[in-house]
RNA sequence: GAAUCGGUAGCUCAGCUGGUAGAGCAGCGGCCUUUUAAGCCGCGGGUCGUGGGUGCGAGCCCCACCCGAUUCACCA
């Protein structure tokens, strides 16, 4: 045994023993493949053609062939009953002594197979005393064994037919760490997963029928921008440059629109050096997709419609239960400008308002302000404070201060605002979109007053990026642009309470 | 970063005003050919997060640290 190996539990040493024990029975422990037929799900849906309607004489009935991991195992003797999960779910197998032989039923299941080993039966199916759609077992083959045992929660359904699960594996850091563990024990884990994936697939589908092209753009970047975030920094040996892992992809994607794509997007993994919370994973994924031709108005109408159709898939319905609300996300979606919004719920119009007022009515708020907080900073807070949380059901907040946001074009009628708006879902921001800024003197004076303030500590604001101002000198056309955070969305989609939740495998500190 | 709560057997958890560590499941040995949290009889299993301290005596009290959860603050 290795020494390095941290000292085995009762348990693990155990098994190890029995895994030598099956090599002496001439029994491989991994075998290389087995023939699999039908899942679990697949025979106890569709019972009626499986059950055999020839219980006096099987010969005459369909076969089925299952693997998967045992979960409980219920030993009577010279049969047992024992559950195997597979990939969709748990299906219950019955074995007989006189069916599969004494030594493989005495030695090899009894004494050697425990909770969690792989293995694979093929039988027949029938129902039992108590009506449960069982596997009758004639072939049983070992095909995997477990060293390290599984956690052993129990699900019983009671008498009003709710399933109760005692000893449930509930530990949110081992869940998290080990996830292989959790997506095993825990069935609602897999389920979150699949949906998220399949909302992934429905966003992939809405917006390729749509002709836009997925495309990939470089995660490790000279110059990061795209956003107000202080990135991860990293080194590359060769070019002895200092690199940054991308916190947004905006400024590539447009690089892509000046090429000549009529749209573009990217499901990408994005990267920002800050903390965590239920809603912050360092690194995290966006669809970001930028259209020519169009505005933000234009965006409106199709992320709503992306993501009714969306709800509609994973669903089947535009209405979800997240939390104690129900969120409808039939389109159309209201949509308010933020002084609207603000004024609704603090009495307060902005609009044309000077810093000093702002600054008074700030206080007024009880908002916290720090030292160089600009206008639109101190609006952000306002907003964030009293109006993000109660936007419950989607709504699209538009047409925010130009002060912070240095990518999007300037409002067509509203002077000091931009043509931006945000997605609000459930009360936190899950889209930030703009008409996008393509005029290229006006972009370069708002990279120099980022420029300006981050020279006076502001270490989110970005820096001059002279490509990008290069690509757009060369011409942008008119473009509305859109980032959507998948895994914010993903909560809302699944009902998930952390972003921990949605993300197989979530930041942690190391072990230890 | 702050506050609150927590870390005891493989899993879920008890453990009183400090008195030498418990249960169920899982495991091991036996019985049991339609069970289902299967059942019955018997058995083993712990550096009580880590390190100090105060006690005759610490899972429990004190100090420091580690890890986590939740809430709050900043970023999507």
């Amino acid at each position: 045994m290795n020494k390095a190996e941290p000292s085995l539990s009762e348990q693990q040493q155990i098994r190890r023993e029995k895994l030598d024990q099956l090599k002496e029975l001439d029994v491989n422990p991994y075998p290389h493949s087995f023939d699999v037929t039908h899942y679990s799900t697949q025979i106890l849906d569709n019972e009626d053609e499986y059950v055999t309607k020839t219980p006096d004489d099987p010969s005459k009935t369909k076969r089925v062939s299952v693997a998967g991991r045992v979960m409980t195992r219920r030993i009577m003797g010279k049969a047992s009953f024992f559950t195997i999960q597979d990939k969709e779910g748990v299906v219950q197998v019955y074995i007989r002594r006189d069916d599969i032989g004494t030594d493989l039923y005495n030695k090899v299941f009894k004494k050697l197979t425990d909770i969690g080993d792989f293995v694979g039966i093929k039988g027949f199916v029938f129902k039992t005393r108590t009506g449960e759609t069982t596997i009758h077992a004639e072939e049983f083959q070992f095909l995997g064994k477990t060293v390290r045992p599984l956690p052993t929660p129990k699900e019983v359904e009671n008498e009003d037919g709710e399933v109760v699960t005692y000893d449930a594996f509930s530990d949110k850091e081992l869940r998290y760490r080990q996830r292989y563990v959790d997506l095993v024990v825990n069935p609602e884990v897999k389920e979150t997963f699949v949906k998220r994936t399949r909302m992934v697939q429905a966003m992939r589908e809405f917006m390729n029928e749509r002709g836009y092209l997925e495309v990939e753009t470089p995660i490790l970047q000279p110059i990061y921008g795209g956003a107000s975030a202080r990135p991860f920094k990293t080194h590359h040996n060769a070019l002895d440059i200092d690199l940054y892992l991308r916190i947004a992809n905006e400024l590539y994607l447009k690089r892509l629109i000046v090429g000549g794509f009529d749209g573009v997007y990217e499901f990408s993994k994005d990267f920002r050096n800050e903390g965590l919370s239920r809603f912050h994973n360092p690194e995290f994924t966006q669809v970001e997709l930028y259209v020519a031709w169009k505005d933000y108005s234009w965006m409106m109408d199709f992320m709503e419609q992306m993501i009714e159709h969306v709800a509609l898939t994973i669903h089947g319905s535009t209405k979800i239960k997240v939390g104690e609300h129900e969120i409808d996300f039939k389109a159309p979606w209201p949509r308010i400008p933020m002084y609207e919004a603000i004024e609704k719920e603090t009495g307060h119009d902005l609009s044309d308002k000077s810093d000093e007022e702002i600054l008074k009515i700030a206080k007024e708020l009880h908002i916290d302000i720090e030292d160089g907080m600009g206008k639109g900073k101190m609006i952000d807070e306002i907003f964030g404070d009293y109006v993000e949380p109660k936007l419950i059901q989607p709504t699209f907040i538009t047409d925010y201060p130009i002060e912070m946001s240095p990518l999007a074009k300037k409002h067509r009628e509203k002077e000091g605002l931009v043509e931006r708006f945000e997605a609000i879902f459930n009360g936190k921001e899950i889209a930030n979109a703009f008409s996008e800024l393509n005029d290229p003197v006006d972009q370069r004076e708002r990279f120099e007053e980022q420029a300006r303030l981050r020279a006076d500590g502001d270490d989110e604001a970005m820096t001059v990026d002279e490509d990008f101002l290069r690509a757009i000198e060369y011409g942008m056309p008119p473009t509305a642009g859109i980032g959507i955070g998948i895994d914010r969305l993903a909560m809302i989609m699944t009902n998930s309470e952390s972003i921990r939740d949605v993300l197989f495998f979530p930041q942690m500190k190391p072990e230890g």
